[in-house]
DNA sequence: ACCTGTGGCTGATCAC
DNA sequence: GTGATCAGCCAC
């Protein structure tokens, strides 16, 4: 199946080969395309910047919907100054991008008929000691490997240094830029350095220079303050951040570090077991960009932004672009943005607490979409049916890029479809949160309750009908159950039966089998899997914000419960106590981190407005005088004697932590131990409780 | 300048 | 002590 046809997920324009796009003063679009040879030719396309509005300017639009007309303009200024004279007395709506305008009105996209491996990348690693820039090292997609020696503090050598980087991007000529922590660290202490030196970083396509402007990033709850660099012609991407997007969903990440997140990924380097190295680290982005930004190569292809911004564009703004390039297309005015309002989700429960031995567990394949199609919900102002339209041809491309997979033949190939399919997945769950997207114009906050509402009254009658055929329900969440199925019970027949009793299109999977079940609250259980190993679920069980010496005794409470040794697991609390009164435990175990949602003078500002408490995550950050922003994570442990003290009056920072003078507060961690043990010791029992006979 | 949604649990702090 | 509120993290 030829996926790049569909014009309307795609693009209606298949100029092949942009590998980016930049605006120009004062109506121009640079296109950088890649030629057969190799080259990279720009050129310079005639650009009208444009805004939507009502009123009687302009060009009139179909439809009858409150946008009704478009008014282009000559000049980025011009069409400024016009679209906030218009704002005063009409609605108006404007794309603040002159990129994304460009990509909308010409239904180009980035990257058509390019494959990943076409890309340019090139990957940058500083490494550091406490006297300064030691080495730079760079690598890129080809293979090619070099690291510029730096003497620590020598002016002249950081000089040389900066200027070797600057004559190895000109001439290599990446489309993209790597870094692990690119943009906070390395970037920062670059554009930094070369200020101080006088010096300017002059890695655009034409020989432009490195520019950064204060910029955030929202990554599910956290709001992350970062400089935003920007260099025309490439696109800077950071790994740090792709792992950011990467644990939204998989929730998997100890740690953010490049060390880490490559052993995650099975990409460590070999040779930095003796000591990292400048290349080690390069060698790690470069593997670790490949393995975690694949799906944002495809979304280029699909959507009006350039590769950088691609990443981190939110999903629902992403789906919003696609229905302005189409409407805007068709002549086809826009409704005004949707009544916001809260709306209920889904169904949670749990009816069984404990450790239930063999449990099942089945769900409905992607809920939210197959209720969308089967009962044909769409936004009241999509006139152009695009939400159905797109979200059907999504389901069916996932489903063939699937099966294209399956017979791929090539690794190569099989990656590439993979990607292909993983980002429809992506894009197919996006569609229900944008209904409820404030800032989308084809939202609607009715349908999206709608939607909810549909799937709750699913869930209710699974429940309902597995009860009646015997089985014992333990925990529900939005679209899936987990229960101890009836005696004698064949999952085959119970999965067909549950689909007779569901809509058509509404498919239901069994899809694993546990040797057991720990079930706690809504949303907090443990698995023990049939190959011995076990999964947690839940802020209650294993949250990151648990201090780790609390989290593994969790763990291995959790695990006797499942193995069903009650006493084993009652008898764990004494044994942690007893390590901690000896001091077995380093400060890395004992130290509580936490990443910082707002930035100290955020934090500042509502403490003297009293609009919230204070914590001593932000007071530790205040103490330290270091530049914390949001997004940056903060370890601490408590000090003192007493058991109770007040945490934020009796906090250090874990690097101050010194092991030949330790004064973490003994009691303090004790208490919490026993104030952890109390809340689950109904599912254990007591080692000094007498053995049954 | 940026933004997909709701539901749920816990610890820390603070007012009462 | 108790309850309310906020922040943080997590499930889906």
């Amino acid at each position: 199946m030829n996926f790049g046809e569909n014009e309307q997920l795609f693009g209606f324009d298949p100029l092949p080969r942009v590998v980016a796009a930049e605006f120009a003063e004062p109506n121009a679009i640079d296109l950088y395309v890649r030629q057969a040879d190799g080259f990279t030719a720009r050129v310079r396309e005639v650009f009208q910047p444009f805004f939507w509005c009502a009123g009687d300017a302009g060009l009139e639009l179909s439809g009858g919907l409150p946008l009704d007309r478009l008014v282009r303009c000559d000049s980025w200024a011009e069409c400024q100054a016009t679209r906030s004279e218009a704002a005063s007395t009409m609605p108006t709506f404007w794309l603040n991008d002159p990129v994304q305008q460009y990509l909308t009105q010409s239904g180009r996209t980035l990257f058509k008929g390019m494959l990943f491996e076409d890309l340019r990348r090139m990957q940058v690693g500083l490494q550091t000691d406490e006297n300064g820039l030691t080495a730079i090292a760079l690598a890129d997609s080809s293979g090619w490997e070099e690291v510029f020696a730096v003497q620590p503090g020598l002016v002249e050598s950081e000089r040389a240094a900066l200027e070797w980087l600057s004559a190895q991007i000109a001439e290599r000529d990446p489309d993209v830029i790597e870094g692990h922590n690119l943009f906070k660290v390395d970037l920062a202490f670059l554009a930094a350095r070369a200020k101080k030196l006088k010096t300017k970083l002059p890695w655009g396509r034409n020989g432009e220079v490195l520019k950064s402007r204060p910029s955030r990033l929202q990554i599910a709850e956290k709001t992350i303050q970062y400089p935003k660099f920007v260099v025309p012609g490439r696109h800077l991407v950071d790994t740090w951040v792709l792992a950011q997007y990467y644990d939204v969903s998989s929730r998997e990440l100890e740690s953010f570090a490049l060390e880490q997140v490559a052993q995650h990924f099975g990409v460590a380097d070999k040779d930095s077991a003796d000591g990292r190295t400048a290349l080690s680290i390069v060698r790690e982005t470069r593997a670790l960009a490949a393995a975690l930004s694949r799906s944002y190569f495809i979304q280029a292809q699909i959507f009006p932004y350039n590769y950088q911004d691609v990443i981190i564009r939110g999903n629902a703004t992403k789906i919003d672009a696609l229905f302005l390039r189409e409407y805007l297309r068709r002549g086809h005015s826009l409704p005004d943005y949707p009544e916001a309002r809260p709306f209920e989700g889904g169904y949670t429960d749990i009816f069984k607490t404990g450790v239930i031995p063999n449990v099942w567990h089945c769900d409905v394949t992607s809920l939210y979409p197959s209720v969308i199609l089967a009962f044909g919900y769409t936004p009241a102002g999509d006139k152009l049916d695009l939400f159905r339209n797109l979200l059907s041809e999504l389901r069916t491309f996932r489903v063939a890029a699937k099966a294209e997979m399956r017979k791929a033949e090539s690794a190569r190939e099989r990656s590439q479809l993979d990607a292909l399919q993983s980002t429809f997945k992506i894009l197919i769950n996006s569609f229900y949160g944008y209904l409820g997207f404030a800032q989308g114009h084809f939202a609607d906050f009715d349908v999206a309750e709608t939607v909810t509402a549909k799937g709750r009254e699913l869930l209710r009658l699974m429940v309902d009908w597995l009860g009646k055929q015997g089985a014992e329900v333990i925990e529900i969440d939005t679209d899936g159950i987990y229960f101890h199925p009836p005696e004698g019970a064949d999952a085959e027949v119970l999965q067909k039966g549950l689909t007779a009793e569901l809509p058509e299109g509404i498919d239901v999977e069994f899809d694993e089998r546990y040797t057991a079940m720990f079930s706690y609250k809504a949303k907090n259980y443990a698995l023990l899997h049939e190959d011995g190993s076990m999964s947690i679920k839940g802020a209650a069980l294993k949250s990151r914000g648990m201090e780790p010496f609390l989290r593994d005794y969790l763990e291995q409470f959790v695990r006797r419960l499942l193995e069903g040794k009650p006493r084993d697991a009652g008898g764990l609390r004494d044994e942690v106590e007893g390590r901690l009164r000896r001091g077995e435990f380093s400060i890395e175990v004992l130290a509580k981190t936490e990443a910082l949602q707002d930035s100290v003078a955020s934090y500042q500002k509502k403490i003297s407005a009293s609009s919230r408490n204070r914590a001593a995550a932000f007071e530790l950050a205040i103490k330290s005088g270091r530049d914390y922003q949001a997004g940056d994570q903060v370890s601490y442990y408590i000090t003192g004697t007493k058991k109770k003290v007040v945490a934020y009056e009796n906090a250090r920072l874990a690097s101050e932590w010194n092991p030949e003078a330790r004064d973490e507060n003994v009691e303090y961690y004790v208490g919490k131990l026993h104030e952890l043990a109390k809340k689950f010791a109904e599912f254990a029992e007591s080692p000094d409780d007498l053995p049954l006979l």
